[in-house]
DNA sequence: TACGTGATTGCCT
DNA sequence: GGCAATCACGTAC
């Protein structure tokens, strides 16, 4: 029986890649009128300190402060003017850095993602971040929040453990793109990105 | 005020 | 596997 305890803000490493690490296996909780959707993580990108492909890399902006909290706060943005981006905050406060949450294997309540995604095939609905947001029902709105305390949306401990996490290259970068900041777990369904990213 | 850009998805072939 | 859709934000004028 997984344990939907959120996870202390104390446990989170500070460090950005450390944290990405951390979060696989992790479970996203989503608090819905309908119901409660989670998902386990299994698939994270780190944008660290410093990182040109970082939405932080040019300093505070309205849009991206939420990436300068303490960690463990939601960082939510629009991309494509289509899909939403669930983020986590990493770093100490006033530094800006982040892991962008790639994807879910949906756990609780599938039948409402399934019409939050307007889709059936279980594989598909939180492959890709802008799935796993759209299935979640994750928006701007939801910019800012703690993740780790219990409410809308929160990160809760499993009881299982991640199991084997693999590493690769970002996916969909210009700015470097060489480092080796994706993690994910090998063989399971519910990664996205190319075949050859994939390998394990 | 205008324009270029992007941490993607879904549909078509 | 290729490509259009679609818009908020940041920067420049």
């Amino acid at each position: 029986m997984r344990s939907d305890r959120p996870l202390s803000r104390a446990e989170l490493p500070i460090d950005t890649a450390a944290l990405a690490r951390f979060l696989m296996g992790k479970i996203v909780m989503r608090a819905l009128p309908e119901g409660l959707v989670s998902g386990r993580i299994v698939e994270t990108e780190a944008y660290i300190i410093g990182d040109a492909a970082g939405h932080a890399y040019r300093g505070i902006t309205p849009r991206t402060r939420s990436l300068f909290l303490e960690p463990g706060h939601a960082y939510v943005y629009l991309a494509y003017g289509i899909s939403s981006m669930l983020n986590v905050s990493s770093e100490l406060p006033g530094v800006g850095a982040g892991i962008l949450i790639r994807a879910l294997e949906p756990l609780d309540g599938i039948p409402i993602m399934r019409r939050n995604r307007g889709i059936e095939r279980l594989r598909d609905l939180a492959r890709g971040p802008g799935r796993l947001a759209a299935a979640l029902r994750i928006d701007r709105g939801l910019d800012g929040l703690d993740l780790c305390r219990e409410g809308p949306l929160w990160l809760a401990q499993d009881s299982t453990g991640p199991g084997e996490i693999a590493e690769s290259i970002r996916i969909g970068l210009s700015r470097d793109a060489d480092r080796p900041l994706r993690f994910y777990s090998p063989g399971n369904p519910f990664v996205s990105g190319p075949t050859s990213l994939n390998a394990g």
